[in-house]
DNA sequence: CCCTTGACTATCT
DNA sequence: GAGATAGCCAAGG
């Protein structure tokens, strides 16, 4: 194992292990609070080569949208345990809170 | 070395 | 808001 992995990849679980359950975190925020800035696309490869399981399924894009490929097995699984820890969504769309407004959506359904 | 690949992001049209 | 573009950075061929 390389000087780098040595280093960022137990920052990155330790991260990822400390989102409470029923929240997530983007790639990108994740690199920030493990130290480093901009390494975002080296998030999941250390998730991949963690030694123990990790709440991956807690990690999504800035934009709120699951990383994997609309419908793909992946997918479907990541959003299934998230739906089962209470996370809502509005389509493709994590809903975290993030605006008065989206109680409403979860009250009255996406408005389109 | 050079080029491509990713579970990515920010910015501009 | 959607699509294109340009950064990003380690890994592997």
């Amino acid at each position: 194992m390389n000087s780098f992995q040595k280093k960022f990849d137990p920052g990155v679980w330790q991260v990822v292990k400390s989102i409470p359950s029923g929240r997530v975190m983007g790639y990108g925020e994740v690199a920030r609070a493990a130290g480093y800035p901009r390494y975002s696309r080296m998030v999941s490869a250390a998730m991949g080569r963690s030694p123990e399981p990790l709440p991956w399924y807690r990690v999504v894009r800035s934009n709120r949208t699951l990383a994997f490929e609309e419908g793909s097995k992946s997918y479907q699984e990541q959003a299934q345990l998230l739906k089962h820890e209470g996370v809502r969504f509005d389509g493709l769309k994590i809903i975290e809170a993030e605006s008065d407004d989206s109680l409403d959506r979860i009250l009255w359904g996406p408005q389109d």
